[in-house]
DNA sequence: ACAGAAAGTTGAATGGCCTCAGAATTGAAG
DNA sequence: CTTCAATTCTGAGGCCATTCAACTTTCTGT
């Protein structure tokens, strides 16, 4: 049975996690931890129980939008639509679709920064790790696409794979940095990379 | 006649720059405007009225460095080596060579963090203008190899510019991240992507 | 039901980037 | 060689993420 400590504990957790997926998205450099403890009605230093810094916070919400995205990146992948183009295009404009839900660009961007700047904390590693998984579901379409014949045998799948997800990824970071451009244009400017791309590759 | 008060003006330039150089290989994170103030001799108030902030200082630094890297590049689209393969394996090659002349590591992080964090201030955008830059050198290596008939004359050429830099950018980050990555090492696995697509490509 | 241990909370204090009101220095004019 | 305006310098102070020692609350064994 769930002890009262344990369900004040957890409850506590959500009521910060909550208090900063809204102060957040109204600007993450604009809120102070001192501004989340308030909203989720505990102190500074309980904050600070909860997760190490401010950017781990902001990791956590990053955490949920990706596993997302690959959760539904792996039904593409099962089943993809026929054509190296056509496959690829429908993962990546189902990565790009689903980014902003939880975080908005301002969040992107300080999740980036962070990647980089603490790439050596568990933080970075971590978001290290998501990429990574991103990768390698790009490059197991590219190795089922092989197996159905559709992209040409003899080429070296991980390697242009990682192309591939290395270009969608600097994409997405040019897109967070510039408030006025679209998803749509984000994605017709990828598709311009990756179809040609794509249309080397076709067996 | 340069009077007194420029010739001041320009030796607290290059002293902070300097001392912001070596304070900076030292350790970023750990250089405290403080510091580098102390170093130069000059007050803190002085460091800003040189540059807004730390990390426009370290920008400077950066400037140096790409410049450089631009010049060397140029050089080498002017009279690429033959053969697609060949000839961007040199340019990126010299791109990575010349990367830690000036900066460490350490430094590119910041760098990197800050171009993304503060994408919309001057310094963003600067460092983001050195980018498009070099995405240009590469793009156009690629037009000067399609003129000699090295690569097939209906291809997108500046998109597939981008994928290259794009990834060769992308790659650097990783390298920067990973503190025990050999610049050996990375330019053996940038090119172990960039030679299939090069062949890919070819006339 | 109670004592003691365990676990968790609290907010004042710390450190470092950056600001700004006033002090100091330089150059020009009389 | 003064005087004054323009420029530049200075460093104490503000801000905010983060820490930590003292205090509460919850749990456990008797």
């Amino acid at each position: 049975m769930a002890g009262l400590r344990e369900r004040q504990k957890a409850d506590r957790q959500r009521r910060i996690l909550a208090a900063a997926v809204a102060a957040f998205r109204e600007g993450y450099r604009a809120a102070r931890i001192e501004d989340l403890a308030a909203m989720a009605e505990v102190s500074v230093g309980t904050v600070y129980n909860y997760y190490p810094t401010k950017g781990d916070i902001l990791m956590a919400v990053v955490t949920m939008e990706v596993e997302e995205v690959l959760a539904q990146g792996e039904a593409l992948v099962e089943a993809p639509p026929p054509g190296a183009a056509r496959a690829l295009g429908a993962l990546i404009d189902g990565y790009y679709d689903h980014s902003l839900v939880y975080l908005t660009k301002e969040m992107w961007r300080h999740a980036m920064a962070i990647s980089i700047e603490a790439a050596e904390t568990p933080n970075g590693r971590h978001y290290a790790a998501l990429d990574a998984r991103l990768c390698d579901q790009v490059t197991r379409l590219l190795a089922r696409l092989e197996a159905r014949g559709e992209v040409a045998a003899d080429l070296p799948i991980a390697a242009l794979g990682q192309v591939v997800f290395n270009n969608l990824n600097q994409m997405f970071m040019e897109f967070a940095r510039d408030e006025t451009m679209t998803i749509d244009e984000l994605k017709r400017r990828v598709a311009a990379q990756t179809g040609p791309l794509a249309g080397l590759i076709s067996a």
